[in-house]
Order: C-alpha cells, then structure tokens, then sequence
DNA sequence: CTAAATGCAAAATTTTTGCAGTCCC
DNA sequence: GGGACTGCAAAAATTTTGCATTTAG
C-alpha cells in the first residue's frame, strides 16, 4: 500500500505516453504543462484545479491558477485528462483514461476507481441503442466509506 | 408523445407526496416552494436553476434567484429532489426520485433518463463492498443523440 | 523568429449569505 | 405570534478572458 497506485501504467510510461501526445496533438510541452500533468498523474485523489495549483505552487512558485484551469481544459479537449462528474460545485481531474468507475463517499468526498469488466462487457437496453452514438458508460457508486462510517460512529457516542 | 411522460407517476401524485414531505419534515408550504417543486416536476430536461428561475418568472415575477437556489438545496438535503451529476460548471436538477440512468448527449447536452432494471439487480464488485456502505449505483451514458449526429452530418456536407 | 503559452489583473459566471420584512402554521 | 422563508443586495467562490511578455520549436 506504500507505493503509488497507478494500475499497471508507471508514472515514467504516462508521461512519456503524455509528452508523445502533445507532439502529435501540437501542444507546446511547456514547463507547467508538464509539472501539472505530472501532479494529476501522480495523484489518486482527483484533485480540483485549485488543489493542483496549491501543491504546484510549493515547486512552482509562480505558476498561476488560470494557467492550471486553462492547462486542465486544453488537455480535457485533447483527452489527456479527463473532467470528473460530481454533485459538486468544484470540477475535479484525473489523468487515468482506461475505463474505470468511480466510487465517491458523500461525506468526505473521497472519489475512488475501480474496474468492473463485468459491467463493461455488459450491453445497454435496447431503447438506449436507439438513442444515438455512445462514446462510453460508467458507474458511479455513492454511499459512506469506512472511514467515515467509524467517524459517525463516534460522533453517536458522544 | 404529446403527453408529458413522468413514469407511472402523475404530477397530481407528485405534488400530493411532495406535499405530504414537506410536512413530514417541517418544511413549510409556501407559494414559491409549491411552484419550483411544480416547474421541476414537470420539466423532463433537468434543468439548472437559473433555467428553473427564468420559466417561473413568467408566472411569478417577483421570484428570486437566490431563492430558486436556496429551495433547491433545500429540496436536496430532504431527498425531495435530485442534483444530477454532470462535467458542467452549473448544476442541473430533477425531481423523479425513483431509481433511473442518464444518457448525456455531448453534444447538445441533453439528459434523458431510462430504465435498467437489470444492471440494477447486478451485485457490484467484492472489493466495492469492503469499501463502505452503499447508498445507490447509477450508469451514465455519454454519446451523441440522433438529432446532433444528424446536424453534424449536415455540417460536413457544407 | 513566430505562433503559442503564460502571468497578471480584471471580469464573468455560478452560488451563497446577511438582514429586514413577509408569510405559513 | 413566532419562527421559518423570501427578496434584495452584496459577497464569495469558481472559472474565463484580454493583453503584454515570455518561451518552445
């Protein structure tokens, strides 16, 4: 559990599967971009644009939050990355593209993947198929994870 | 398919059980209240609040945004409707509680719901279940629906 | 060298809040 | 009548944009 989880793809294989892409896709490989990129591929919380920029800035002392938004949306575009759907206000990154699905806890907003071949291997209703050209379909599980669960606990205790 | 489709449920029930929650939870029936709940049953395309706030205006000209958001939230917090997630920055609302999917075009940014009963009666994966507790699982579908293919064809033709 | 990208500041958008007055129960 | 709710206005939070400067290719 003390190495970081990136399923099998190492962070050395994303980014250099990143940097491929740019050139191809004529994206300049800026210092930024590569350090923002670098951030979300090594992250497994799905950060916000504006947690990116807080622990960028610790290395980067100049970078500004517009650049982490616009460097965020130039990728999302290009499917670099890819923009999280939640309930909440705040737009959330992860730079994993394989299909996955997410399990989010509503009461600390932890966002987990998983995978789910069953699920994927699955086809949709007929009516669906009907509708017009689907790109993908994903799960998304919400519920209390253990941890809070045994934090609710306690506040009942006391 | 000039009725308005609700399911099985009738707007009169809605509003009867919408009523009858209110009360239950203390929630006062007021005039504004009444009506969002109204508009957003009777909406089929989860719409956002500033959406919601220019309908109801026709009929009620002096309400409020903030209070369209505030009632809204409101609504939310008591399960009496559902925020929908979406890769939007506004959030967009629906009052059908009952379990469903959404297909999202890309495009137009249309949100359809369906059925999928047997997804539904699917067990989720073991390790989701050392997780935490689970409140629901839904599908999100993305893709593109036949009226925007068909605009998009008629583009290329240009 | 040149177009693209960045940083800064300012604006736009979306959502929330404080407070005085209004309305439901 | 009293506490909850609303409208107004103002603020907060999040995201986007214009422009001068810098940088990658």
């Amino acid at each position: 559990m003390s190495e970081k989880k990136r399923g099998n793809t190492s962070l050395q294989q994303m980014m250099e599967s990143f940097e491929e892409a740019c050139r191809s896709a004529d994206l300049k490989l800026t210092h930024q971009r590569l350090e923002i990129y670098r951030e979300l591929a090594t992250a497994t919380d799905h950060p916000c644009a504006e947690t990116l920029h807080r622990r960028l800035l610790k290395h980067m002392p100049t970078l500004s939050l517009d650049t982490v938004y616009r460097t965020l949306a130039t990728f999302a575009q290009h499917h670099l990355v890819k923009k999280v759907q939640t309930v909440d206000s705040q737009a959330r990154f992860e730079a994993e593209m394989s299909q996955h699905h997410h399990v989010i806890c509503d009461s600390c907003k932890e966002i987990m993947d998983f995978q789910w071949g069953s699920f994927d291997a699955f086809s949709v209703p007929g009516d669906i198929e009907q509708w017009g050209s689907i790109t993908n379909k994903n799960v998304t599980i919400h519920g209390t994870c253990r941890k809070c669960q045994a934090t609710q606990q306690e506040v009942k205790q006391t």
